[in-house]
RNA sequence: GCGCCUGUAGCUCAACGGAUAGAGCAAUUCACUUCUAAUGAAUAGGUUGUGGGUUCGAUUCCCGCCAGGCGCGCCA
């Protein structure tokens, strides 16, 4: 039984003293260190509900209440207990303080399994896709899809790291409409050899696609021969699939390198993920099933899907030239992934947040087909970045490209150090890269953010670079014990291997910020539990951030190396330096460890 | 017009219905022959858009209004 639950157990029982029943008991982490390692705030709910009331009526207010439960527990459990030291009553909140002791003993197990650093949930079957990034053949790789890549990166890696089974997707978008107008385009502006030879092809593709949106607004009927080359595309005409089947090639170079870079990686279809295209030929089965069910309704030549009541707008299936869109490649996709993965398995879309009402739309389709339950379909969105007075638009030619976005990040990482160091330039590229992933997940997804090259690539503070650098300290010192040979302690890369038994190592001897530090530490397992359930990697963020703080306060205070507390001090260097390092795995930022 | 999202310090953002609403940036001041100053300490900065309601307790939940963003059948 883990502590929560043990404490949690005793509350209940110290609550039946007082004859409280059925309570919900909810034991949480309090905001400030000082109101303890957990927190309850039984006693004002116990208070506020009627039927409890009734029993505690000889007490006037919650906090009367809050301190008899404080009395019985303290006589029952706290004296003979050495994981929980105090127990507290303030105002109507019961705080419980763990001990210096147990602490330090937890301490002491993390360094020397760092498995123990996260509880993992014991019913670790879960089966989950998360299908993210998701660029479109033939378009700018941007900063847009940097947001998806990053974000659903880490929300697979957050429910990896608490046991669940996960099947990384790519969704690329190499099927679709798009591909009529670009082929009318090459073939009428563009030239093959000249696109092969260019230094970015996709570059070149992207130009004939603005030009052909440009040439649309005077002609509309460039639209009209947009399509007709679609409709050869998915009948199979010979050419259509030449001219598409390149631009996929020209693409993933492109793709190739930037996923690469990122360190991201795909697991489905060989790493590259199933793309729209692999659908191509499961569509019809998907229809089939839907005039089946009756659910295809046409208007005017096109199929749609309509809602009950109209609680949604209609969903168009198929358009007038009996073409498919986007909705039933997706449709095709899920059915598949019921199929390959089994019926209970878990779907999660990381995409942008404008498609908010597409995804309600396919999900009640999806339940309306009977293929999920509830929470079985979850899109996950992200806000949109703007420009400060305009949308950023590949049919408009104004974005961010990704290349661009790299390259600047590295130069700023450059020039970053007041000193001048050999390392930065070695790592610019990954600094500038960390410092990108950083501000991306560091607030909470679902907010636009307006582009700005000073906030995104911020390298000071609230940053990639700051953790970074931060995991760097850790490193050094623990570099320079494992060098030293009058050094108590001994220390590996990765492990401090503390020689002294649990008892020699005196935690409750530690200054303020020590075993502030340590508590805080301790916190780290719920923080990524919480984060994983709410699928917001920013919960990583905000606590990673927060220890980081803590370290370098009692890193420039104290002195490690020598001091009286060696081995206690050494132990709290290496696990910071094992916690961030694991947070920032999460996040999938790299830790160099000289920077 | 309808739907979804957002509104917190000058700027960018935190805060599971809880305790004195916290950080970073910018500003002012202080600390570098260091176990890495890419850091730390201190000061200043708030009617949480607005008006009601629910609650022992509201930045958080509900309703109205204001402002911004996104979306609403042949794009994805």
């Amino acid at each position: 039984m883990d502590i929560k639950a043990q404490i949690k157990d005793k509350l209940r029982k110290a609550l039946l003293d007082l004859g409280i029943e059925g309570l919900e008991i909810e034991l949480e982490q309090p905001k400030q260190l000082s109101f303890g390692d957990y927190t309850t705030n039984a006693a004002m709910k116990a208070f506020a509900t009627p039927n409890l009331k009734s029993k505690i009526l000889n007490l006037k207010s919650p906090k009367e209440l809050a301190k008899r439960i404080v009395e019985i527990f303290n006589s029952k459990f706290v004296i003979h207990d050495s994981i929980v030291g105090k127990v507290e009553a303030v105002g109507g909140f019961i705080n419980f303080h763990l001990s210096a002791n147990y602490l330090g003993t937890w301490l002491e197990e993390v360094l020397r399994d760092n498995e123990k650093l996260v509880n993992k949930p014991k019913s670790s079957s879960n089966k989950i896709v998360v299908e993210y990034s998701s660029p479109n053949i033939a378009k700018p790789f941007t900063i847009g899809h940097l947001r998806s890549t990053i974000i659903g990166d880490a929300v697979a890696n957050l429910l990896e790291v608490t046991g669940r089974k996960v099947y990384r997707d790519n969704h690329i978008g190499d099927w679709g409409s798009q591909f009529g107008k670009l082929t009318y385009a090459i073939k009428t502006w563009g030239n093959e050899e000249e696109i092969e030879k260019a230094e970015n092809p996709v570059k070149e593709l992207v130009n004939l696609y603005i030009k052909f949106h440009e040439e649309a607004e005077k002609n509309p009927k460039l639209e009209d021969y947009g399509r007709e080359w679609f409709k050869k595309l998915e009948d199979g005409d010979l050419e259509a699939r030449r001219l598409w089947q390149k631009c996929i090639d020209w693409s993933w170079m492109e793709f190739n390198n930037l996923y690469s870079e990122l360190n991201v990686k795909f697991t489905e279809n060989n790493g590259r993920g199933y793309g729209e295209s692999f659908f191509e030929d499961k569509m019809k089965q998907v229809i089939e099933e839907l005039r089946e069910k009756d659910l295809l309704k046409e208007d005017q030549e096109a199929f749609l899907i309509y809602f009950k009541n109209d609680k949604l707008p209609p969903l168009m299936i198929l358009k007038t030239d009996g073409t498919t869109l986007y909705a039933t490649r997706d449709l095709a996709t899920d059915k598949f992934r019921l199929e390959k993965y089994g019926k209970d398995i878990k779907i999660i879309n990381e995409v942008g947040a404008e498609q908010s009402l597409y995804f309600q739309q396919l999900f009640e389709l999806e339940k309306m087909l009977g293929w999920f339950n509830a929470g079985q379909r979850v899109h996950v969105r992200h806000g949109l970045y703007r420009f400060k007075d305009q949308k950023m638009s590949t049919r408009k030619g104004n974005v961010i490209w990704l290349e661009d976005l790299l390259n600047e990040a590295e130069k700023r990482a450059l020039s970053l150090s007041k000193q001048d160091s050999i390392s930065i330039s070695q790592n610019a590229r990954r600094i500038g890269i960390g410092a990108l992933k950083w501000n991306d997940l560091k607030r909470n997804s679902i907010q636009d953010i307006i582009f700005d090259w000073e906030d995104i690539l911020n390298m000071q503070g609230d940053s990639g670079p700051y953790m970074q650098y931060t995991y760097a300290r850790t490193h050094s010192v623990l570099a320079k014990v494992k060098s030293s040979s009058n050094a108590k302690a001994t220390a590996d890369k990765e492990k401090l291997k503390v020689k002294s038994s649990i008892q020699d190592l005196k935690f409750d001897e530690l200054e303020k910020e020590e075993i502030h530090l340590l508590r805080y530490l301790y916190r780290y397992s719920d923080v990524v539990t919480q984060a994983a359930d709410s699928l917001s990697p920013n919960i990583i963020c905000n606590y990673l951030f927060n220890l980081a703080q803590r370290f370098n306060l009692f890193y420039q205070k104290h002195k490690v190396i020598g001091s009286d507390n060696e081995d206690q001090r050494l132990a709290l260097v290496s696990l910071t330096g094992i916690t961030i390092k694991h947070g920032l795995g999460i996040l999938n930022i790299e830790v160099p460890e000289k920077v």
